[in-house]
DNA sequence: TGGATTTCATATCTTGATGTTATGAAGCTA
DNA sequence: TAGCTTCATAACATCAAGATATGAAATCCA
């Protein structure tokens, strides 16, 4: 108070300033200058002015002001999702095949939102929603597992695809028999992902059960590595090589494998609200699967790209 | 608040080093939490862990206590006398030749108070001890002239010289004769001061109606240097020369003179109370002067100073 | 795991700061 | 001196914040 009275030079003034009435101001000075004892204003002088000392004191009041338009701004800054954190957590080849770069993207618009990635499956990421030390999960998820205090929203149907790289014999026809994929060594995801259940009900549901396992347990870029150096063959989500197409890398056979009955979406927790931050993550996320989920359909009308 | 309860990891603390209950600030808390509809703290931990956004404003909470207990070391620096400004009027005689050396030691005790020294007679420095312009007069005054609302503290007797140079040629002889001192010129001091008065009255009762003044209107140091260059004579306060007598410069002759009806005192306005800083002036001046005056009378006792 | 301890939250009452409007007093200016 | 501006005060309402007593829940330790 006793800033705005010296900046504007007038109780008036410095009420307006406040936000206040004049008169609440005027008392506020006068029991503030009784409390202390001296006069932090020259008597009767109508345009109010400050003695030395309350320009001193004005001066730690400056301070205050500031510190107080400081908070203000932080709150409204963390209230609109420009500031805080959230932390995401997902199975590691969705995170680094499709997720990051969408993180990316939405670090560059807000560089002073800090995103904490969590690698795991359900059986990690669940608990750490429920405790709170995660905001949202990316899973592939059965909808009958899905506890109840947890909200889930798909954005992507489940589908796998048998990937190979660019060039692969198996490409350059224009059918695949299954005889000649009972050739070709196999990469296996990590054992306890869902993934590798995957790979081996697709390979139950193709009918090969002595299969050669060439490769385990990678991340995606050692999977993608792998194939791309060998005849190799694995199972992927279909969104994963989709996002890879542009690198001419890693390419899918022309084979249409039965869907997991897991589906991609965001777990969060029912019971407490995300934090603006994440809440913006979370939307960002929506969005652009939204947007690849046009994309996949523009791109597979095309005759271009065949997965 | 809030960084209270940060620094301090606790409530219980943290109302410990406020000063105040561990249940008040616990509503507190709530209550800003509950206006900013944002949690500062994790929920349903016990030693009260701070959210990120918590320790975020939590920092600008600590400008807020800074600033808080810079006001009131100000404000107890202020109260001691330590800090603010005094402003000192005087007749330039008394000030240059007697106050200003205490005041000189007085800032050196106190390096933080401001002083303005004044120079005027009593026409001048009564108004503005009115209005409030000054804090302490320093002035040869007559009883009957003070101010009803004026308060006055007498510090010296009023008692004048005749000053010469040291080695002057009456300075020689065992007792000067009236006769003798007419020989010489005469220094006057401005007219509009309370010297000069002194001076026409002086020479009025030693019989003196024709005399030459040689130089006037100087300060204190001019005169001093005439005197010094000359066999002028003039009349001094009797404290300006003894404050001089280390100087081996200026010397009185051992003929007394009629003392002025004026006496030496520190005029305040008894409507105003002095800020802390002007107290220590006064005060200072007072011991000063009460150290002066028993140092007058030791030296007089003695015969090596002889006034 | 269960009791002891610590830490925080809540209830209730009191006090005082701050807000509002209406109005008067006093300094400032032309 | 008249008029304008600026501040102070009164009366009332509201609410933050202080105190004490006490309960609930997390944490710690044996």
């Amino acid at each position: 108070m006793l800033y705005a009275i010296v900046e504007k030079g007038s109780l008036t003034e410095g009420a307006e300033m406040l936000g206040t009435s004049q008169p609440s101001l005027s008392r506020s000075l006068s029991q503030l200058e009784k409390r202390i004892g001296v006069a932090l204003f020259e008597p009767d002088r109508r345009p109010l002015r400050p003695t030395e000392l309350g320009l001193t004191l004005a001066a730690e009041g400056r301070k205050i002001f500031q510190a107080r338009r400081n908070s203000s701004d932080i709150l409204a800054q963390y209230r609109d999702g420009k500031t805080g954190a959230a932390r995401v957590g997902g199975t590691p080849f969705f995170l680094d095949g499709v997720i990051s770069g969408m993180l990316a993207a939405f670090q560059f618009e807000r560089p002073d939102v800090r995103i904490d990635q969590v690698y795991g499956y359900m059986n990690d990421l669940i608990p750490k929603l429920q405790d709170g030390t995660l905001d949202l999960a990316i899973l592939p998820v059965r909808a009958s597992t899905i506890p109840d205090w947890c909200r889930f929203e798909q954005i992507l149907p489940g589908r796998n695809v048998i990937a190979c790289r660019v060039g692969h014999p198996l490409t350059r026809k224009g059918s695949v028999k299954l005889a000649d994929i009972g050739k070709y060594p196999w990469i296996a995801p990590p054992t306890d992902s869902p993934l590798y259940q995957d790979l081996r009900s697709v390979l139950k549901e193709i009918g090969i059960k002595d299969f050669k396992v060439s490769f385990s347990g990678g991340s995606l870029s050692a999977t993608a590595n792998i194939l791309m150096g060998s005849d190799a063959l694995t199972v992927l989500p279909f969104s994963v090589v989709f996002m890879m197409r542009n690198q001419k890398s890693v390419s899918a056979l022309s084979i249409r494998i039965g869907d997991p009955d897991r589906h991609l979406g965001i777990l969060t927790n029912w019971d407490t609200e995300l934090n603006p931050a994440a809440q913006r993550v979370r939307n960002h996320i929506r969005n652009e699967f939204e947007a690849l989920s046009a994309s996949i359909l523009r791109v597979s009308q095309d005759t271009v790209w065949r997965p």
